[in-house]
DNA sequence: CTGAAAGCGCTTACAG
DNA sequence: CTGAAAGCGCTTACAG
């Protein structure tokens, strides 16, 4: 900044204010400073900026993994908002709870203004040392807390619920539960949905499977071949994610099942894939879009010292009907 | 660090020392500081430390896309062997060449000390951007330059001669391609080893599909029925992506085609999709794990000022062959 | 509209 | 093994 208050002829501060605050400066001398900077390959440092102000206008995302989630859609709605907000986005990928945490402890370091989180299940001790930091923290995809501070998702238990009516409504009468081990809130709620819509129809509720949440479209056939082992006249799958329930559908075709004549499969996410695999898989749509454009505004008005009047944002689901059931 | 210091009776300095050289602190102080610190929920400010000592720790990602691609891979990758080096990884989400540089000038600001590029194909300016910041980079999946700084990858070009070999060796002789429009190097290279291999058969090799970047799952199916128009002949799909080839799969199976018998299909990248979807994909397995640990090796060596002997890391492919060719 | 002074929370290089 | 001084590159609050 030195260097091209020099080449302007002005001082540091004015470069500063000609950056921060363009109307404080003559239209003429910032055009100087500007043309200075450019020759120079000027990028001012954040870093100090940050330091100085107190304020760094830069949220950070953990993000559970990378693979087959719509976490992307969040992401891109999140990236959407803030850039017109005038803030950054970076993310942080954290597979396991001791990344999540530590991918905590990064952003806290580089003193984020807020961070959104993924889910509802995290490691004891990230919420008190969020709460702590005083950070303003969202958490995503659930309305069902209690939540470390503010939160933007649907009910799990009523989308679950309304993909059950659909399921019981075409008579299905053996149906399975393809859920992961490590259950967060999220596969809690869209387990008791499952399980007290069948109780309600008089139905038996107790085929569960879990799987461990690093498998991917392979727990879906793992699922089906360990249900069907129960009860060989299981008819119907509802899986936690489109991916297992796309892993279900591969394996349906391998075995040249009918779907869903022979057998149905209903999903979880509305991911691309969902409208893309024969014939075409009936899910819930989390909108993970306006989930992600939601917390960043929820974000920034914390930030800003600005009251947040509704803290839990329900944004709703809704089901999509294909071929699958 | 203030508080933390009046808390266990010593200097900032000496608080500084604990966490930074633990060895130049006697233990039972050490013991003492981490206590107050404990007690006090203190984290570290990155950012005034970054400032103080030029040095950051810190290495940034650009990635095009979160969704269906193997860059998951290799974040993983980076992720691990940074985090064994003692560095950080923060990453960020461009979808477009205006976000790749914004995002680049959000890691310049934020001072990283290195960054990771996907692919070859920049927004102009991008490359003197970063070589005026004098800033380390590795470009990855590719070894065909010119490059910004290093770069680890594979010859794109041989793989896909590799997978041609395969193609023509089984008899096919109406053979389409599905690429992307906007062709970086990497997805030229493909090209250009699928046209090489056909011409040097004496087959025609001219069947190509461009699709938008933008295009997923949904691309397979467009090649397929635009390649049909131009050639109803057509005997096998030659996919730039899984995602393509999966598409190209599902299409397939809605016209009652037995793959490979009626149709053939390979793709490149190996994602987990490819072992899953029946009959199997048969595709390029490009090693983006490794690609990841060698791009954070790369970067930290220089660093720290190390030589690095080979900047351009050609960590190879495989083809793994199943059912669809 | 422009600028001199102080300070953000650390680290560095050095002295004790 | 411990600490007092200076400085990293900005911004803030104020004066001119």
């Amino acid at each position: 900044m030195e260097d091209i208050a020099r080449a302007a002829g002005v001082s540091p501060m004015t470069v500063s204010n000609a950056f921060q605050q363009p109307a404080k400066v003559r239209a003429e001398t910032r055009e100087r400073i500007y043309a200075a900077a450019d020759a120079l390959g000027y990028v001012p440092n954040r870093v100090a900026g940050n330091l100085a102000s107190g304020r760094s206008r830069f949220v950070g995302a953990i993000v559970p993994s990378l693979r087959n989630s719509n976490f992307a859609g969040m992401v891109q709605g999140l990236q959407e908002r803030l850039e017109a907000l005038g803030h950054e986005l970076l993310l942080a990928n954290a597979d396991t709870a001791e990344r999540q945490v530590g991918a905590a402890r990064v952003f806290l370091g580089r003193r984020v203004s807020g961070l959104v989180l993924t889910g509802t299940e995290h490691p004891p001790g990230l919420g008190a040392m969020l709460r702590a930091a005083r950070l303003p923290v969202v958490e995503t995809f659930s309305v069902d807390g209690p939540f470390i501070d503010m939160a933007v998702g649907f009910s799990n238990y009523a989308a679950s619920r309304a993909l059950m009516a659909l399921v019981i409504e075409q008579g299905y009468q053996h149906v399975g539960f393809a859920g992961y081990a490590p259950r967060d809130m999220r596969f809690r709620e869209r387990q008791r949905g499952f399980q007290d819509a069948l109780a309600e129809a008089g139905l038996r509720n107790d085929l569960l499977f879990f799987g461990p949440e690093t498998l991917g479209f392979s727990g879906g056939r793992h699922a089906l071949d360990h249900l069907l082992g129960i009860e060989p006249r299981l008819q119907a799958l509802v899986c936690v994610t489109d991916i297992f329930a796309v892993g279900a559908l591969f394996e349906c075709q391998r075995k040249g099942w009918s779907v869903p004549g022979r057998f149905a499969v209903v999903g979880y996410g509305d991911y691309e894939i969902a409208a893309e695999v024969p014939p075409g898989l009936t899910t819930v749509q989390t909108r993970a879009r306006i989930i992600g454009a939601t917390a960043a505004d929820l974000l920034v008005a914390r930030g800003e010292q600005r009251a947040v009047p509704d803290p839990i944002r329900d944004i709703g689901y809704q089901i999509v009907r294909r071929g699958s059931l």
